[in-house]
DNA sequence: CTTTTGCGTAAGTCATGACTTACTGTAAGT
DNA sequence: ACTTACAGTAAGTCATGACTTACGCAAAAG
C-alpha cells in the first residue's frame, strides 16, 4: 500500500525535482538545498516524505547526511500501475473503448 | 508534461476510487456519486481533474454523460517512470546504493 | 573546550484544493 | 408545456501541506 504514499511523493513539483537531482548522484541535503528555491529545512522534510515512501535512502557520514536514491518506491508504483493493464477488467474497459471509436 | 498531472489526479484517494471504479465498466456520474461517501458535484469536480490528466473519457449520452477509463495518462506515467531505470544517471546512482550494501 | 558546520525539529503563516450547498441548463418523461 | 432527472458551475468553508524563521543538537575543526 506504499503506492500511495509514492503518488504522493511524486506529485510535489520540488519534490520531485529533488528526486530526479539525487538520481545523477547521492547528495548531502545542503548540496541540495543549494540548487533548490527552497530553504534547507524545507528540503529536509521533503526528504522526510520521499523516505517514507521508500524512494529514498540515508547514509549518515558523521556530520552530514548523504541522501541516496532507492528504486522500492517506484517498484510499488510501477506495480500499482501495471495492475492496471493486467487486469481483466481494465480489459473489459478498453473493449467498450473500442466499440466506441468504431461509431 | 502530462504526468504531473497523472501524479496530482491519481494522488488523491477519492479520486483513486473513482478511477479504479471506472476500471471495471464506464459510469454515470449519478452512478459514480452513490459509491462514493461524496457529494455528486465533487465526483463532477474529480471527473475533470481525471480528465485533463488523460486518465479519462466522456461519453455524452442524450440527458445523462458516460465517463470511461482513457490509458492516456497511464502510459505517460509509465513512460516517466521507466525513464528512471533506462537512465544512464540512474544506473550510477544503484552503482552506489550496491557498493553500500557491501559495507 | 569553544566555535563552526550540517541537519533535523518546532511553531507559525499562507495558499491550495477537497468539500459543501445553492443555482443553472439541458434532455427526457408525462 | 410542465415537471423531473442528470450533471456542470459558482461561491464559500475548512483542512492540509508547503513554506518560513528560530531553535537545538551532534560531529568536526580550531
Amino acid at each position: 500500500m506504499t503506492y500511495a504514499k509514492v503518488l504522493t511523493a511524486l506529485a510535489d513539483p520540488t519534490r520531485r525535482h529533488i528526486f530526479e537531482t539525487l538520481l545523477e548522484h547521492p547528495m548531502t541535503v545542503g548540496e541540495l538545498a543549494k540548487n533548490q528555491p527552497v530553504s534547507r529545512p524545507a528540503v529536509s522534510q521533503h526528504l522526510k516524505v520521499l523516505e517514507s515512501a521508500k524512494l529514498v535512502r540515508v547514509k549518515p557520514q558523521g556530520n552530514r547526511r548523504l541522501y541516496i536514491i532507492k528504486h522500492d518506491g517506484l517498484n510499488e508504483l510501477r506495480q500499482y500501475l501495471e495492475s492496471f493493464w493486467s487486469d481483466a477488467l481494465s480489459a473489459y474497459s478498453a473493449e467498450i473503448t473500442q466499440q466506441m471509436k468504431n461509431k
